[in-house]
DNA sequence: GCTGCTCGACCGATCGTTCGGTTGGCCGTA
DNA sequence: TACGGCCAACCGAACGATCGGTCGAGCAGC
């Protein structure tokens, strides 16, 4: 008695990951079920725990590669040279740009809550991440290249959430993507007012 | 047999709505249980039901209310008279000032994903929020008043992800937090360049 | 004695996870 | 080339736990 076994391409661990993720992302993780990933895999419930160790290993997977993506951009050179004001452009520029690539694996990092040890940990290495770039923003603020009276802090918090916003509306694929890091940081630097700004135009 | 019946303070449905949103955002919607909820107001699921339809209602009645405060917004008179620039500044600022009075509502506004009724009509009132906010930037670069070539549709989406990005790390009764709103609106047009800006300082 | 509020016990459904078993392709050996 | 064994990949069925929600009874204050 032989059940048609369709034998579809057999799915790897990026695969499967890459589904559950999408679905992560539209449904949100805890109202994401087991069922549902396999459904979207055309796999079976029981058939997604031989490649994974469980709902949480893929959240902690999907978490792992984008925290590695985000802490890569502050190894490069441009990262770690120059003056506060261009490394800190470099590197808000190098944000939406690792955004635009690893876009459903950054979305669900920005989402997560501190539910499960996975979550925290993210959490913990996210916090990490604002904080190298609170102190570029101080010592840019100390150098003189800010605009006096900014607050270090806020500035750093309102620069986070300019760029992670980004995630809410950005899709791949359409007309303006390559400019999008240089157009976050303009608004970001200059604003949106029509000032005589020191980079001109 | 009497089981020491405490009667606390009599809850009513603000108390309890309080309480829930509260849950709700530190642990996620769908992370919480009604027994959390419960447990959180210190009476049973059960005596939970006697105030609300359900856990869909707590949701519902809690977007409802931070919906109805942006919504305020727009029928203030200084947002319906002046310049498009001046408009938009004020609704900028005043988006600012209802996050900081309703931080729990509006966060969890924000976070709303679509999985229920009640969901997709809060993510249907939000697109018809910022549809107006994006309406005003576009009449304020045809009216000369942003940064030439500034991309109306980009600068709205900017404007509202820097805006709802506050209440990532907002927090009431720490000091500043009066200026918050004119710090927002002056970093989002003036940028935090040493830019000679045309409002001068 | 009525009414507002609370309670413990319980419901069916669904959750993440486990288990035993069945495939089919690949490799080493003859 | 033929064959035996192996194993990654997959499956259906079931697990205990927990989910949101219901019910009828009991209490307290007017």
């Amino acid at each position: 008695m032989s059940t048609a076994r369709v034998r579809r391409t057999p799915h790897g661990q990026d695969s499967l990951l890459e589904i559950a993720v999408g679905e992560f992302i539209t449904r949100g993780y805890d109202a994401t079920s087991m069922e549902d990933l396999s459904r979207a895999a055309g796999i079976t419930k029981s058939s997604f725990y031989h490649h994974f160790a469980g709902k949480e290993a893929l959240l902690r997977a999907a978490l792992d590669r984008s925290l590695a993506g985000l802490f890569a951009l502050l190894e490069e050179p441009e990262a770690a040279t120059g003056t506060p004001l261009s490394r800190l452009r470099h590197i808000v520029r190098g944000q939406v740009a690792v955004l635009q690539r690893d876009l459903p694996y950054v979305t669900l990092l920005l989402r997560v809550r501190g539910n499960t040890e996975s979550e925290r940990w993210a959490l913990a290495r996210r916090r990490e991440f604002d904080a190298r770039l609170a102190a570029l923003v101080r010592a840019a603020v100390e150098a003189g290249e800010l605009r006096a009276g900014v607050d270090p802090i806020l500035a750093a918090r309102m620069l986070s959430g300019l760029v992670n916003s980004v995630v809410e509306w950005y899709r791949p694929g359409r007309p303006g993507a390559a400019d999008l890091p240089d157009e976050v940081a303009r608004a970001a630097f200059d604003g949106i007012l029509p000032a005589a700004s020191p980079r001109g135009e």
